[in-house]
Parts: structure tokens; C-alpha cells; sequence
DNA sequence: CACAATAATGTAAACGGTTGCACTAGTTTG
DNA sequence: CAAACTAGTGCAACCGTTTACATTATTGTG
């Protein structure tokens, strides 16, 4: 049996009432009998046992991370790992751990309730893929703190969330390009009916408006998401008589599917074809060409959901926050012509 | 303020006691007042609180998995997300729930102590990349439950851990080399300082023994585990007069040295060349050819070291248990020769 | 120097469960 | 039919904190 607060009190000849002053540093206290206090539980190395301060604060001791193991999409990369880095780090300063609500299918209320009933956790951050009006109202009916990771939109609620500015990652492909020479670009992404795809493109679009270049529609590519669908879409480009020489690809995977689709076209990336692509996973590094990508840093999008979160925590009736994310222009092979 | 247990008592006119006797089930307790209990607790919705409990029966909610954000090898990929799966899942049937404990650099104990002492957690999951003696001697002499992940042995002591059946993979790549006609088969690994390279190549001289094939030592490569190395190595085997017309690559990132070697010296990828690859990333889908994959099944991986570890805390003197998980060829296009 | 104001500490009741022990009522047993 | 069990239930202490309120010690004021 660890050694409790009561055995500090005794040693050091002072009430449980003084200990727990000095462990939650409360002001009304003498500095003498704060640094005895201090000496003897450092003596007899005494932690707090969470479990009880929890039940007497009624204050749950964890935040919760939100999970999918049926959404391959966007969680389901390397990057997830530094999301969760990024939660823990900022929750751990607070005295609190990170919990995986680990959903299946359909099953998401389940555990969030679950995690609600038995007080497990002060508020969870969800992804937007997972953030659906069923589990939001749930949340908001119970007046639950909760942060989404990704942008969300959802009728006239306001819903804090933390996500990579789009916009801006658009922006900065175009702009990297057109600095290397490359002039007549093309746009590859996935479904419009994501936020963030959206979002590039409307950066895409500003941006070449900004330099006062044309857009041509047809350059403008939306699939499915699917290496196959962005090996067409490049192959159909390359073949029209309006061929781009540059592209800027949603993401890593269609980026395989115009890598393809240059090779049997014999179109030499970066020599005749410029790409730039989002997401900076580690295997951009390790493509021929290496890919330029557009970085995001994943790390600090958890951290300032956490952050959100906690604040939410503090204030509930804190008004919702809406954050984004810088991206920079990583610059490897691909779009930088050799001279 | 949520209902709790004595407005239950109350409500079913019984005592608190009687309460707690049917949340826990015990035995002793009569078929009526049971139901008519547990009739009112449907009623009145009436959950548990995890921190009293917690308190009361001196256990924590949780437990841990430790991870590591300067750890880019092994867990830093895709897989990662379905070993938590994996975990949660199984530590979910016991009411617990898991926590991320992430480490930052050289500083694994301060989280890991930190979460013994605040009784936070009640066991804990150990990537064997983050397990070393220090730490282990922590746990050993607090008596507290762990479970490696990835095989591990150091010394004398006998520790739990899961793996995957590595040796197994290595004999399966070979064999279904062989049976599609490839009979020169090389190896390309990662360092030999992880065990898991040693145990592939060990299953590969296995199964290149049973099949009575000779075995070339020059066949077998150990590299630094980056893409350069692999690529350099291959493209020295393919200019040597003794040349593989096949080859098992101990990881995805390998593979991308090859498949640029085999390109470069225009040798075809599998009419001249087969390949099998370890770590079945979702990547191996994407590329050209399709990576042929020894797949790993890393949920179920989670599963039983969590199993491993939940039996560890029920009997804390149990015996270690070490456990190794089939893997399974993945068939795609890098190893069979179109006809 | 008496008295009020203030600062420092203690007392004891929560928080929401669990459980050893005592008790009652019904069932065996000799 | 009394004694000995047994099954079912309640009482109350306990798990380790926090905190409102009461109490005591210290300081400042006229």
C-alpha cells in the first residue's frame, strides 16, 4: 500500500487539510509549514493518488481521442502518430492522460457514452470524418466539451475545431511552381464533398489569380481519390491538346497515379512535368523523383486541439474556436527542373 | 449531478450494499431483489462511477501503451493505428480503458513512473524498440505488469512478449518464390542488430534447406535499412555474374531501392525479377507492380499482448508467455510472371 | 493593552463506491 | 423441538482526497 496523505499529515504533525493545501499550492498557507510539508513528502516519496482526487473533484482524470479502424482515410497514415503526440503533450501538463476511444462502424455513441457514464474522460476530440450530427448532438445535449480535428461546418452550430489551412497549401503549390518555371498548372484531388479538397482548390484558384494566369477548367481534375482515377486523369491531360506542364496533386496516393502515368507517357518529372503534392508522408522522401510536398504540422494540430479542448474544459461556455494550421512548400525533386 | 448508488438503494428499498452486490454480481443475493434492482437502475439510468470504484477496490482504469514520437522505425507507420485497435479492444471487454503514454526521447521513465504513482494504470504495453533494461528494472521492482511487443529477450529473465512470426514470413516468401518458378532467391535485410531481421533470415535458410536449394552467401545483403542501401545492393547482385532472379526485401522501404535498381538496369519487375516484400503497408497496393506482401496481422497483434498483459495483472506470478503470430502471403503482382 | 481584523490551521463531512462482519429468517439435522 | 446451518441482507468502516466552516494564532489599531 502506497503511502497516503494521511501519513503525511502525521509526520510531518500538521492536518490532511494542510497537506492537501500544499499539494494543490492554495495561497492561505505559512511558507514554513509549506516547504516542512514539502520536505517530508519528498522524503517519503508521496504521490497523490489520482483516482481519489478525481472522485473528490468530480473531475474526470483523461481526454479522449476518437478513433476508427473502418476510416482508412485521413487518420489512417503516419501522421496520426504525431496527432497523438501532439494531444498528449498538452494534456500531460495539465495532470491528464490521453485515452483511445476506439470506435467500430457504426458503434461511435457507444464508447463515447460509455466514456461519458462512467466519467472517464473531461471532453474528447474527434476527427471530422468521424464527427457526425448524431454524435454531436449527443456531445452538446449532455453539454459535453469536445474539439474536431479538421474543419467542420455543420448549419449554424458553431463547433471548434483545429485544421491544416488548405488554402494556403493551395496557395503555396501554385506559388512554388510558377517560381520554377512551370506556368500552365494543373489541379488532381480527391472527392469535393471533402472540406479540405474544396479548400485546396480554392487556394489553387486565388492563387492563379493572384499571378494573373488563366484557369483552364479542364485542368481542373476531381476522382475518387484512387491512384487509378488520377492515373486516367493525368494520362487524359497529357494527351489533350492543352497540356499542363505542371500538377499539383491532392495527396500522396493520386501522386502515385500521375508518377505512373508520366512513366508510360514518357514524360520526365520534373524535366516536362512539375508536381507538387500534399501530404508530406515519409514515402515522398522515397520516390523517384522524391515528391515536393506540402508540409503540415500534424504535431501542433494536436496539440492546439488539446488545447482547445482544455479550454472548453475551463470554460464551457467559452465561445467555440476555429483554428488553422500554417503548411509550408517541402522542395525536393519533383518540381524543380534540373539546369 | 448524476444518480448515484444510494438513490438507487433508496429507490429499491434496499441497502447500498445490496446495490453493489448486483453491479458486481456476486452470488449471494436473491433471483428478486436482483432484478428489481437492476429493474431501477435501467430506470433511472444509473452508471457506476469508474473513479469510486477505481478508489474503493485499489485498482486503476487503465492501461498504457507507450510510445515514442523519435521513433520513426517500426511503429511509426500505418500499422501503429491497428495495434491501439487491437488493444482497446480487448483491454474494453474488462471495463478498462488505454492510455497513451508518449515519451519524448530518453525520458520513457518519468511518463511511465508518473502513471504508476498517480495509479493510472494497471499494466503496461511495450514496443520492444522502446524497451530496455532501465525501464524494465523499474517495472520488475515496482512488480508491475508489462508486455513487450516485438520479441524480446535480454538476459536470463524470462518476459512476456508478442510477435509475429517472422521466421514463418521468411519461409513463406521463399516458398512461394519457389513455386512460381524463381529458384535464385536473395535476401536484402535491415541491420542485424533487430531481431526481427535475424528471424527472417533464418526463415529464409530454412526454407531454402528444406527445399534443398543451395544457398549463396553473397545472396544475402544486410543493410542500414534505407532505401540508398537496398538500391546499391541490388544493383551490385544484378551486374554480378551471379545473379538472383528473385528477391525478398525485409521491408516496403527496401523494396523502393530495388524496384529503382531493377529499373535503372531494365531488368522487369517479375518477369525477371520477383519480388516479395515484408510489412503489407497499404502503400504495397500502390506502386508499380503491386508489391506481393507477407501480411502481418498486427490487430490481432494488440489483441493478445493486451490479453497477455490483463493475465499478467490477474495473476501478477503467472508464468511469461511468449506468443507468435502467423503471417500470410499477400499475392500481388511483383512475383508472378504474367504468362 | 484590549479588540478587531486577518492569517494559518484543524475538524469533519463529503465524493461514490466496496466489503467484513453482524443479523434475521428460513431450513436442516439429531 | 432445540441447535446448527445457510441464504439473503444491512451496518458501518474504509479507499484517499477536497473543502466549507470552525477554531486558533498573529498582527495591527486606537
Amino acid at each position: 500500500m502506497a503511502v497516503s496523505i494521511k501519513e503525511i499529515a502525521k509526520a510531518a504533525g500538521v492536518s490532511t487539510a494542510t497537506v492537501s493545501r500544499v499539494i494543490n499550492n492554495s495561497p492561505k498557507l505559512s511558507q514554513k509549514t509549506r516547504d516542512k510539508v514539502l520536505k517530508i513528502m519528498k522524503e517519503m516519496n508521496y504521490v497523490p493518488n489520482s483516482l481519489a482526487r478525481g472522485l473528490s473533484n468530480q473531475k474526470a482524470l483523461n481526454v479522449a481521442l476518437l478513433i476508427n479502424i473502418e476510416e482508412p482515410s485521413s487518420f489512417h497514415n503516419p501522421f496520426f502518430y504525431e496527432v497523438m503526440h501532439g494531444i498528449e503533450t498538452a494534456v500531460y501538463k495539465r495532470g491528464l492522460s490521453l485515452i483511445i476511444a476506439s470506435s467500430r462502424g457504426e458503434d461511435k455513441q457507444e464508447i463515447v457514452e460509455w466514456l461519458m457514464n462512467e466519467k472517464r474522460m473531461q471532453g474528447i476530440i474527434i476527427p471530422s470524418s468521424l464527427a457526425d450530427g448524431k454524435l454531436l448532438n449527443l456531445l452538446r445535449k449532455r453539454k459535453f466539451p469536445f474539439v474536431v480535428i479538421g474543419k467542420f461546418e455543420e448549419g449554424i452550430k458553431p463547433v471548434s475545431w483545429v485544421d491544416i489551412n488548405n488554402q494556403q497549401g493551395g496557395e503555396q503549390a501554385v506559388a512554388h511552381l510558377i517560381q520554377n518555371g512551370y506556368e500552365r498548372i494543373a489541379l488532381i484531388c480527391g472527392g469535393m464533398d471533402k472540406v479540405f479538397n474544396l479548400d485546396r482548390l480554392e487556394g489553387y484558384k486565388r492563387a492563379l489569380a493572384r499571378h494573373q494566369m488563366p484557369m483552364e477548367p479542364n485542368w481542373i481534375v476531381e476522382t475518387d481519390g484512387s491512384k487509378n482515377q488520377a492515373y486516367s486523369a493525368m494520362k487524359a491531360l497529357l494527351q489533350s491538346d492543352n497540356c499542363p506542364n505542371a500538377v499539383i496533386c491532392g495527396d500522396n496516393i493520386l501522386s502515385f497515379g500521375v508518377m505512373k502515368a508520366a512513366q508510360e507517357m514518357e514524360v520526365s518529372i520534373p524535366k516536362d512535368l512539375g508536381l507538387v503534392s500534399f501530404d508530406n508522408y515519409p514515402l515522398a522522401t522515397l520516390v523517384e523523383p522524391s515528391l515536393t510536398s506540402i508540409h503540415i504540422d500534424v504535431f501542433q494540430m494536436g496539440e492546439m486541439a488539446a488545447n482547445s479542448l482544455l479550454a472548453l474544459i475551463d470554460n464551457p461556455d467559452a465561445s467555440q474556436q476555429q483554428m488553422l494550421i500554417s503548411t509550408a512548400v517541402e522542395v525536393r525533386e519533383s518540381s524543380i527542373r534540373r539546369t
